[in-house]
DNA sequence: GAGAATGTGAGGCGATTGCTCACATTCTTG
DNA sequence: CAAGAATGTGAGCAATCGCCTCACATTCTC
């Protein structure tokens, strides 16, 4: 940031440019977000926008960590131990939903299309990391026992399952379907409580 | 198409053409995507390009008319009837990772990020709606039935699922590792298996 | 009231890019 | 082998676009 807001008006500023952005970049995607766009979604000169962050980057790199904490903070309220895996995948589900509600788009956005300025690489990684091992936890939680190699693949697994559900449904417009949210409770329940056994799967 | 190719070497020109397209596309995005970059890419110069496709968006048209041809073609070669869930599923993700690996990043770019011209709006979701029947035949089939509404709403979810997936481990560029395969499996087998009873689902 | 903090927005300016056009080359046909 | 049709070329136009600056106005703090 290019100069840090002192005055409580600053602060609403930066704020509403950084929800701006983040509306702009979940529905218009990377090549429909423009700095000036940004600023008037805000209600904000350009200028204004400019005092703050250096450049177009910055402002991404906000948008990325705003909703990169806030992604992690809907994971933590997941508590699930000692429920049955049902009960796990509906909380877990409700939790990702909700996590994605606000700006149904923008995730995908900030993973696949948004480029990333060259200092803040670590932390998007960083992020990935502490979210799959927060999933992991919960799937070794569930078969009740310390995480294990097997459990982080079927955490990478489960985490890219949901989101691809949660993705194509705010694609659709049908974020909120009951139908939809009851069957990928059954998909991620199922999966939970199966034990790790092994699948086939033979050379191609 | 602004003028039919008459000759072989037209056609193949023009196979070049929505060839580097689909890979530019799959690669840099939408935003990435310029007339003059295929036309390079394809080793012909943009003059001959213009000579078959009025326009960026005509081109766009191709290459998504031939990306969906070929993924119903693959979904086609699925028969499943009669197998055990975990084999149907093997067999299905097999197939859908196989026509994800020609252009890893291109299915998502032409759902998500690709705008659609006027004229060809329709073709698209008549895709998704032949895609889905027949997902839910394959469900259906595995559960020793005619399709009904609970195994469209199933296929949807599983289709979505798979999806991610594999849209997560392209970008990670790991498509081929066995072990999310495997894991992959074990998801969409133990959902297949599962009966269609109810979950628990409250509302928040 | 002075100086700091904040806000404004027209526009510079470089970069980009879709697309044309005048011309060259290759093919088919009688 | 003409002769015309089909195909291929690529420099560059015209227009857009979008990041960002700057000189100036307004509001706040002390």
């Amino acid at each position: 940031m290019r100069k840090a807001p002192r005055q409580a008006r600053s602060r609403a500023t930066v704020d509403a440019l950084v929800e701006a952005g983040a509306r702009i970049l979940g529905d218009d995607g990377w090549s429909g977000f423009t700095t000036n766009k940004v600023a008037e979604r805000a209600g904000v000169s350009i200028g204004s926008l400019y005092q703050y962050f250096p450049d177009k980057l910055s402002l991404v790199d906000s948008i990325r960590r705003r909703h990169l904490d806030d992604c992690i903070a809907a994971m933590r309220t997941v508590r699930a131990d000692g429920c049955p895996p049902m009960e796990v995948a509906a909380i877990l589900v409700r939790a990702m939903i909700a996590a994605h509600s606000a700006h149904p788009g923008l995730h995908r956005v900030l993973l696949d299309e948004a480029p990333t300025s060259a200092e803040h690489r670590d932390p998007c990684s960083d992020f990935e990391v502490e979210y799959l091992s927060h999933y992991a936890g919960i799937v070794a939680a569930s078969r009740k026992r310390r995480p294990t190699p097997a459990d982080h693949a079927a955490a990478g697994v489960m985490s890219d399952a949901i989101d691809g559900v949660i993705h194509n449904a705010a694609r659709r417009g049908s974020l909120g379907d009951p139908m939809m949210q009851a069957e990928l409770v059954r998909l991620i329940g199922g999966y939970l409580a199966g034990a790790g056994e092994a699948a086939p799967v033979e050379e191609s």
